[in-house]
DNA sequence: TTTTATAACTTGACTAATCAATTGATTGTG
DNA sequence: CACAATCAATTGATTAGTCAAGTTATAAAA
């Protein structure tokens, strides 16, 4: 069975560890009542606010309605407000957001810090991050299909 | 801005990376008619087949739940079959599967290798796969909450 | 033999995305 | 001024997944 090349072996490898993380991390964010996805949306909105949805969209790596779906939700849940501004709308946090975020920022943060401070060292999570950020940045690159 | 440790930073790094790969897999995928989702379980069933649906959805790490959804859709376009034997279900492959498989496997494997090949040499990736079984590993111990 | 347990799978309600088609808002141009 | 162009956001159909409650099949006890 010689079909593995490594890179096939890594692509595996970090399919099932986000997978899994990213499972894990909505685990431990019920208690504040968010799941990963809008953690990740509200803090991108928490510092880049105010902006647009495409703006957005394109932060999370989401598709314009991808973000619109999203933001429904968060602003049903009263995290976010949008107001037409011109053609665009514009978000921001509602104060809850704001609060909420106070609390749950450092615990995720020390939740996903956690992750690589048990098992590397310094070094070796500079390496780590070194490679991945090669790889990603080749990978939007690619973007550009060729056939 | 001092909130981000670079556990964050890799921790955002890999999701980014991985949802952006994911998707250019997806379309990559799309002249075989496969989703990656499906590409992976096949390629599942496919090495171990024949299995339960419990030992493949851990296999996946996907629950009982959407194992089952999936395996549903797969059996309509006539990929696998379902045998009950016992009070399991045993999947395997059809023929129409195999020979898609046949085509796509090289070429997909080929595909997931090009992110890493373009931008990494041998001893690189070997480093990265490293870290990264280590990261998962001490992940998977995890698993059992504190609160 | 009728209950009771239990393991394997399914299903309903929901979050999260995608793509492609459509609706809204704001331009220009004829 | 009306009409086409265009950019932003929404929506319908679908895939993919979660959790928790409900089925179904088999085995074991009463």
């Amino acid at each position: 069975m010689r079909n593995n090349t490594m890179g096939s072996l890594i692509w595996l490898r970090l399919m099932r560890f986000t997978n899994q993380s990213n499972q894990m991390s909505n685990d431990f964010l019920k208690r504040f009542d968010l799941t990963t996805a809008q953690f990740d949306v509200l803090m991108q909105v928490r510092i880049y606010q105010p902006l647009t949805q495409m703006e957005l969209a394109e932060k999370v790596t989401v598709t314009q309605g991808g973000i619109s779906r999203m933001l429904v939700r968060l602003e049903n849940e009263g995290y976010i407000v949008r107001k037409q501004d011109w053609k665009t709308k514009t978000i921001s946090l509602t104060a809850k957001a704001d609060a909420i975020l106070e609390q749950a920022m450092p615990e995720q943060l020390a939740f996903q810090t956690s992750f690589f401070d048990d098992v590397l060292n310094e070094e070796e999570q500079t390496t780590l991050y070194t490679l991945m950020t090669r790889v990603h940045k080749h990978s939007q690159k690619k973007e550009l299909p060729t056939e």
